[in-house]
DNA sequence: ATATAAAGTTAGCTGTATCTAACAAAAATA
DNA sequence: TATTTTTGTTAGATACAGCTAACTTTATAT
């Protein structure tokens, strides 16, 4: 089994091979709040185990048995947060950072109990997919809004910006995962929409806003 | 706050205490499966932390910050079992392994949800008290069912031997912590018991059943 | 009371995960 | 292209939590 250590390593790795198509050791040193000798030393360590590829000077990349572990954590990480959420409660603010240390827990009764509890779920609050126990993630052909076309309805699938803010301010108009969305009229000049919530809220969506809201 | 390494310490030094009148090096080495000199110097880098009193030869003694934080991980032990045997439906044998990752987790949050959930709860399956959040123990006066007196009713508090065959005997026999026992007859020449359990099964508890189960 | 056994301690080694300082390669810029 | 900046690497140090081997103290038994 991989440390802890180890398994943050991988989380990171994971998430900068989504962002970037190089994976530096800067940015993982900046993710880990680490200094990047410890994580030159530490990428050869997991290129022995064959959990990423590794030569001097060239990007980091993920093996696939490096990127099953990451996924084997992000779908424990994930249902956690939900699990936290819908069955005890907490706010999705206050997840995150017991999320981080549930999900280090080894145990594969508990976490499918969890999954089980949840109704198998395949997606969490901001829309992100969760792995299934395989390491296979769902897929959602999603677009954001702003590729809409006028008069049609659509569901939201998840968002691209997870700054509170942004998430405070989708709550405050009764935005979440699933919500309907309409495209009642579009602003050339600005790209702006105005857009109809749920069949009941009016409002206008900036161009940021649309581009950040993924659409089904 | 305690390394992960430094709370284990602290449980087992906080069981010792409870076992034993003297806390032994030898002790804390085999409960944690390492080796004396591995201990040896744990205990005096714990007892800079003031968690316990250490003195070469002597015996070793949890101060009153020690006890504090033993008995914190023991609430976050107890109530994570209790959790996932109530909340979670896992069956007793197998919440144990879970719980000794789950009570390292650092959220009052996360705990204070939990106790809530459980309804404040202050003692668990086997009877054994939960402390409350500032580490006070609640107390039940209880004694051994042998200690009991012909054509009384008692309600079983605790059990002082956890054994899987004995809990498993119990179990059978539907008696479980709150199980009313009334004691019909006393056998003089081997003291076992002739009891009514919850009003509905009669049996003979043997002296060593009678001596192990905690009444109030 | 002395010898032996058991328990406790010290010294020094190992592996992990971190660091800093110094150096090397690659990328950016002038 | 040459210079500078950024990024990556190496070497060597530190703290933690474990180990073995050797020694000391305390307890036990003869």
């Amino acid at each position: 089994m991989a440390s802890l250590t180890e398994e943050n390593y991988l989380k990171v790795l994971y998430r900068l091979s989504q962002d970037k198509q190089e994976i530096a050791v800067k940015d993982i040193a900046e993710q880990l709040d680490i200094k990047m000798p410890t994580v030159n030393s530490m990428v050869k360590k997991l290129a022995q185990k064959k959990l990423l590829k590794y030569e001097k000077y060239k990007a980091i990349e993920l093996t696939e048995k490096g990127r099953k572990a990451a996924l084997y954590i992000l779908r424990k990480h994930r249902l956690s947060e939900l699990f936290l959420s819908k069955v005890m409660g907490l706010g999705w603010e206050e997840v995150h950072d017991i999320a981080e240390q549930i999900e280090h827990i080894q145990s594969e009764l508990f976490f499918n109990r969890i999954d089980k509890m949840l109704g198998n779920p395949q997606f969490d609050p901001h829309g992100e997919p969760i792995p299934d126990a395989n390491g296979k993630l769902p897929v959602h052909k999603t677009f954001p809004l702003s590729d809409g076309i006028i008069k049609k309805k659509y569901k939201l699938a998840g968002v691209t910006n997870h700054d509170t803010s942004f998430l405070k301010y989708l709550d405050s108009l009764g935005v979440n995962i699933g919500s309907s969305i309409e495209i009642k009229k579009v602003q050339d000049f600005d790209k702006s929409m105005a857009v109809l919530i749920n069949g009941k809220v009016n409002t206008i969506f900036s161009c940021t806003v649309c581009s950040n809201l993924l659409m089904l």
